[in-house]
DNA sequence: TGTACATCAGTGAACGCGCGTTCACTGATGTAC
DNA sequence: TGTACATCAGTGAACGCGCGTTCACTGATGTAC
């Protein structure tokens, strides 16, 4: 106890990466603030010195998730192809992999929160929408880089809206059937994973069609 | 007090129903016993007459409402097409419209239940991973159809794990956002709507491409 | 068919428990002079 | 620069509350004879 302001902003950050682990896994309904502060390394009392109260830490959680996964995909395109990459069938692999599937709690973040979104407060909400809205422009100008010929932009947007669609409801389906029916939940991940590639005329070695 | 055998087993269908549409509007940790049984006309302490535990309901929840999905997707394809009509299209079009995106309580089972589904116990999960099976299952006969030309049932079966994965994503991910930001909400539905259409060849009315 | 008894769905109160939240207290950090 | 005091992040115990579950009780239904 007595701790230097800087100190103090630290720890709060720490909170609000350990409180989204365990939303994620286990809902934000399915964890307590004592299991949360225990998490971050501190006692349950501490929580009202940083939040006003478990939906406003709920809010934050998802502004930081989301900006998070923005900052990342802006990175993970930034980051130089290999020779014959391409960067949209790079996303694709990336996302429907097993590894993905299987780490809630480090993966996409839309993924890991829509469902829960949509029981949470209004603050929660808008930043789950615009942050949604930044990654769907940062994967339309994907997608229209892709499809240099034709430079509709509504058409772009339309595309990438449909394939972020696809992955979510790919990856949630997964994991929704991950324990139950493994071999199904991996046959989810490869169909749409060869779909996607089809459609963008990203053949796969083996690819059909 | 003192009820029928018969009246007993309706009671619990009763309870089974009330339950389904609060677990999906609140999730299963979002709604208690008491709430429940009160939903559905009874004291809180009937309860343990009909199941084991909370657990225990949700699985027969789940079960019971994914053999309803099944039995009104089988349903909606009997019956018979307006003339000029298109079974594909018909369902996209009503899977993708305002009104089963905004109706929770009595949609898509599988859209509604698939993120609550990875935190239940394993009796859960298994009838969920079946009845999607059976999903997956009637649709790839329905994508089949269409495709007539084409012979390939294991392509049918992708594309229809591929295009029901996009609905469900396209319905959570517009469910999600429907509240803070109705306009991408519609948008959301309306692009895959479209995207769709254009995939299985259904033009709309002032389709393009 | 009528009578006596067992069954068991439903009631409503109670159980312990963990929840979100509040509080009095501590003591190093930060500030005023 | 040194001293006196205010601040406030952190502790740990406590709060009321609603949770899932248990229980004793009721009385119409169902069964045995």
């Amino acid at each position: 106890m007595g701790v230097s302001k800087q100190q103090a902003v630290e720890n709060r950050k720490t909170i609000i990466a350990a409180s989204e682990k365990l939303f994620r896994a286990h809902g934000i309904d399915g964890v307590g603030l004592s299991a949360l502060m225990k998490a971050a390394g501190f006692t349950q009392g501490g929580f009202y010195n940083h939040f006003e109260s478990k939906e406003a830490l709920a809010a934050e959680v998802v502004a930081t998730a989301m900006d998070k996964s923005n900052r990342d995909l802006t990175e993970a395109i930034a980051t130089p192809l290999e020779p014959g990459g391409n960067r949209l069938k790079r996303q694709v692999d990336f996302y429907l992999s097993g590894t993905h599937c299987s780490d809630i709690e480090q993966g996409c973040a839309i993924a890991g929160l829509t469902a829960d979104v949509r029981r949470l407060g209004h603050e929660a909400q808008s930043h789950f929408a615009s942050g949604l809205q930044t990654m769907l422009e940062t994967l339309t100008a994907l997608v229209a880089e892709q499809r240099a010929e034709s430079g509709d932009m509504d058409e772009a947007r339309r595309e990438a809206i449909a394939f972020y669609s696809e992955m979510v409801g790919a990856l949630i389906l997964s994991r929704a059937v991950a324990d139950a029916n493994p071999q199904l939940g991996e046959e989810i991940l490869n169909a749409n994973r060869q779909m996607l590639l089809d459609k963008f005329a990203l053949e796969e070695g083996r690819g059909k069609r």
